[in-house]
This record gives C-alpha cells, sequence and structure tokens, in this order.
DNA sequence: TTAAATGATACCATATTGGTATCATTTGTC
DNA sequence: GACAAATGATACCAATATGGTATCATTTAA
C-alpha cells in the first residue's frame, strides 16, 4: 500500500534532476549515470513525461529532455497522477454497487478525510521545493 | 492505490454484522445470507479474524463465531493490518538502498505526515463506531 | 453414525507493476 | 547522402499482489 510507485518515484527524481540543470538539454544516457536505472526503463519514463506535458522532447542527435514548466509549478501531485491515475484512497463500498449506507458511513467519511489530507500536502509541493534541500 | 482492500472491506462488514448480534454464535451459513459474499471465501475471512485474535470459533455442529472484544475495543486500523500489514504509505527511497536525502527530503516528510494522520484517524474508529449510524 | 460446522492448505485467475526489446523516425555532422 | 545519436511507438515478458475456489481433515451436537 505505497502512494508513490517505483515509476513516479523515478519520474520525481529525473524532473529533479534536469531542473538542476535548467536550460540544458538531457540525454537519458546522461541522466542514466545518475541515476541508477536502467536505459530502457528511465526513457519510457521521459517518455511518459513528455506525452503528460513536464517534459519537452527534442529528436535526432544531440537531443533530449527540458522541462516544459518552472520546477516550482510542476506539483508532486501532478507527477503521481500522470503516472498512477487519480488519487482516489477512499474507496470503500462492497465493491462497486453504491452502498446504502454510504451517505452516513463513518469510515467513508474518514477515508475520505484521509485523502483529502494526502491531496492537500501533495499538492503543495513543487519540484522547486525538492531541489532546494538536496545540495550534493 | 486503494486504503482498503476487498478482504478487509468484507472484514469489517462482518464484523459489523456480528458485532450487532452479540452474544449469538454465527455460522458462515448465516453471515452469507447478509453479506453476499461467497461462502467459501467469507470463510476463509472469518479464519483469519479468527487466527488474527478478533473472533473466537467453536467447531462442530451448532458452531460458528463470535467476537473476542467488545466492538468498542475493534479498530479499524487494525483491521486493515490483519489483512494488508502495517499501514506504510511513505516507502519512497530508491528501492530499498537508503537514500542518502532521507534526512532532509521534503518528499519523504510529506509522506510520513500523510501516513501518520492516515494512521491517527483508523485508529480512532472502532466497530462501535460503525454499526451505531448503520440503523437498519 | 451422521450431518453441520470450522481448520488447514493448496490451487487458480486476474490485475498491476516493473522491466526489456525492437523497429521506426528524426536530426546534426562529416 | 551516409552515418550515428537521439527519441517515438509499441509489443512483450516477469514478478507480485489480490481475489477467489476447492478439497480434505477434524470437531461436535444430536
Ligand atoms: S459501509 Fe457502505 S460506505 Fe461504508
Ligand atoms: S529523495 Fe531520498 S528520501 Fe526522498
Amino acid at each position: 500500500m505505497k502512494l508513490i510507485t517505483r515509476n513516479t518515484d523515478y519520474a520525481i527524481r529525473a524532473l529533479c534532476y534536469i531542473a538542476k540543470n535548467e536550460k540544458k538539454v538531457l540525454s537519458v544516457k546522461g541522466l542514466v549515470k545518475e541515476s541508477k536505472i536502467t536505459k530502457p526503463f528511465l526513457r519510457k519514463i521521459l517518455q511518459h513525461l513528455n506525452k503528460k506535458g513536464f517534459l519537452k522532447s527534442t529528436r535526432g542527435k544531440g537531443g533530449g529532455f527540458v522541462l516544459m514548466r518552472k520546477p516550482g509549478l510542476i506539483r508532486v501531485r501532478e507527477v503521481i497522477e500522470a503516472f498512477q491515475g487519480k488519487i482516489q484512497l477512499s474507496e470503500h463500498v462492497f465493491i462497486k454497487r453504491l452502498c446504502p449506507h454510504i451517505k452516513v458511513c463513518k469510515l467513508k467519511k474518514a477515508l475520505d478525510g484521509i485523502e483529502k489530507n494526502a491531496i492537500r500536502v501533495l499538492n503543495s509541493i513543487t519540484i522547486k521545493d525538492l531541489i532546494k534541500n538536496l545540495a550534493r
């Protein structure tokens, strides 16, 4: 029951690294050295980030990726949702048929609350926030 | 990314139903009617609840299950953990190798906070709370 | 003795996640 | 134009977790 899958985790790291080198066009090859992820897997992740509008790619020799937006405008919540779909922790209702108790169910309300909190927190953090502390 | 799996969901419902009929020994057969779950699957869930100390079973003809503790002492968090293991939302650290940034990582801190909140909320809800509203 | 119950366990089906491989296309450089 | 270096698209495989079924053994009341 992880909030963040490996895909997403890698994606966030990749974005951080690209953000630290703003302006430069970074190829997968360059990123592989930093991240210790295999090349084909990282490629897949970057391609996805490209499709979802976080990165802009340039093809051909000397190509690579740059950020589409400023790091301060990329929210962790968005990255998570790009890879894992909308954050929905509160699915609890007897399979799919709508439970007759849903209006009064304390558990449902609790789960909704937890979800809301998670979304709020994750939405408040941007890539900029993450690279600030990582001195290295 | 659900906080509660089907197993757990069913288990909670079963506990609620048994709690509403305190004192009575309820067999799987009886519960099946109420819950619309198949018998073998429900059996598995009840057996697990038994092993984990939520229910006490009596075997043989006329046997079945009763609660081991008062509904007010059965916390939703415990039931979740009995089926899904410890609530751990915050796994984010470059696979398993401990990330060098873990001390300062804002994301890690955020995830920890979300997890803490979830545990707190789920720990505050008992089976008693859940059956209070379900008039039926 | 029999029927009704749970205990234990092994098994299968499905979905999700994690990861690899391959071919096609673009583009800078010689 | 040839070639190499890059991404695009896509198909595929492996591992794991979840959801669910089946079967045989054991206990117990009547
Ligand atoms: S029991 Fe139906 S929504 Fe909680
Ligand atoms: S980046 Fe390592 S703990 Fe967050």
